[in-house]
DNA sequence: CCGCCTATGTTGGATAACGTACATAGTCGC
DNA sequence: GCGACTATGTACGTTATCCAACATAGGCGG
């Protein structure tokens, strides 16, 4: 149970050095983060960065209409809150949780202080930007060449790999706003999906029957995407339990 | 003449202090950079940043059949190559010369030694990377949710913002593989474009008539990228030619 | 000047997604 | 169990973009 509480959960945290860590983790203050909570908004100055743990984030982008998209989705393998470090301070999006669960926030002058060490958190800070600069930019390209359909799979797909189950909670009418299409569109998509055994779903709560299906019907994005992770916080390990007790009972 | 062929006509070398570009100079290598040059491939390995001073540089992703989508547009406010710093080395898109011109390069090796030393030269390029994370962010969104015309017109205030003239040499054919959309769609909107008396254009040399008209027509996303690029590049100074002047001649 | 090549213009039909409206059907609270 | 609410399903016509094919027309070389 304690383990659902343990910095290590996240993997670029997982990934310090033992000394970078020893540091950081008097200052790391544990976080619940509900569904619905918005840890920032667009233009929004934050206070610090979130390393989550068992949640999902979405990074949002509204337009003056009010019509939304997803640019990309955080969970325990990354950080919210780039903008601090890449010295914007701002951004023009919001942050939006997605999947409630808890996660790790460090005041954003300490940030800045490790930060100007240039040590290896400056590092894996940028390697996982980059990964996420990736996934915007296959954003870009699938919101421009493929169906709807295609893009429900990723969106399944990039969520499934951020969470222990294989369940999600999550309605037609929220996926569709971040999707940036209609709700009846999901509700087509979906449709297809389940009459293909793929998904089941009702009223919000979505379960993955076949992955390897999935994995089939998805634009290629997915793989770039997933490839470009994996090889940029490929020195990162996931969550080795050893690892993960060693550091916490140290 | 000689000032066609100065670093600080790039906007970033240009807000370097004094002692480090003095440190870097030696090192910048004067390089032409022509028309459809690609100054990476998708994966492949850069040896060089390149720093536009006269030229126009696209990123470009190309889906497995061949269709396309630019993810932003690189002029003199900016800096190819940046997974050099990010720590990735590699990127999985082209970037392709869309105006030929001039810049300048520094060795890989240099520039990660640069990059150790924490300096002005990290944070400007930092600042710059978040910039164009907007840029890459704002085109996903554009993607999803604007007409063709709305993005022709953003595409093309985009370019005017990095060139010194108000004409453009690029043919309907290339704005259509950019744009990710029918070379007959670019025909439309740009005939629209012209019937409204915005630009005039025939066989590929396109003239902006009517700047503000554009900006008009233009959709939210043009406005938040600029905006953001001022405010985080605002310590910058465009090229001042005394400025230039008298660091060319120390 | 002529022919070729390339850029642009136009057409017609197909498709995907949109907007609106309304129908069904779980779920929750009383 | 009943009513209210919310999630999902479905239908309509509209629009934007796509695909394919072909028509003009500027520019360049011989």
């Amino acid at each position: 149970m304690t383990l659902t509480h343990i910095p290590t959960q996240n993997h670029l945290l997982a990934a310090l050095p033992e000394n970078e860590y020893e540091r950081l983790l008097p200052h790391l203050e544990a976080v619940s983060m509900p569904l619905g909570e918005a840890l920032y908004e667009s233009g929004g100055r934050l206070q610090h960065v979130y390393f989550p743990t068992t949640s999902i984030v979405s990074l949002l982008y509204v337009l003056e209409d009010g019509a939304s998209a997803e640019l990309a989705v955080v969970g325990n393998e990354g950080v919210l809150g780039i903008s601090l470090f890449m010295g914007g301070e701002t951004t023009p999006n919001r942050a939006v949780v997605q999947s409630a669960g808890f996660g790790y926030r460090l005041k954003s002058s300490l940030l800045k202080e490790e930060f100007n060490r240039a040590g290896p958190l400056l590092r894996l800070l940028l390697r996982y930007t980059q990964a996420l600069i990736t996934q915007m930019a296959q954003t870009a390209v699938c919101n421009r060449h493929h169906s709807v359909q295609q893009q429900l799979c990723r969106w399944l797909l990039l969520r499934l790999d951020r969470l222990p189950t294989n369940t999600l909670t999550m309605t037609q009418e929220l996926i569709a706003n971040m999707l940036g299409v209609r709700r009846e569109g999901v509700t087509a998509a979906a449709g297809a999906l389940q009459r293909a055994g793929l998904i089941s779903y009702s009223r919000g709560r979505i379960v993955v029957l076949d992955r390897p299906g999935l994995e089939g019907a998805v634009c290629e994005c997915y793989a770039v995407v997933k490839r470009e992770f994996d090889r940029l916080l490929a020195d990162i390990p996931p969550g080795d339990p050893s690892h993960v007790l060693g550091r916490s009972t140290a």
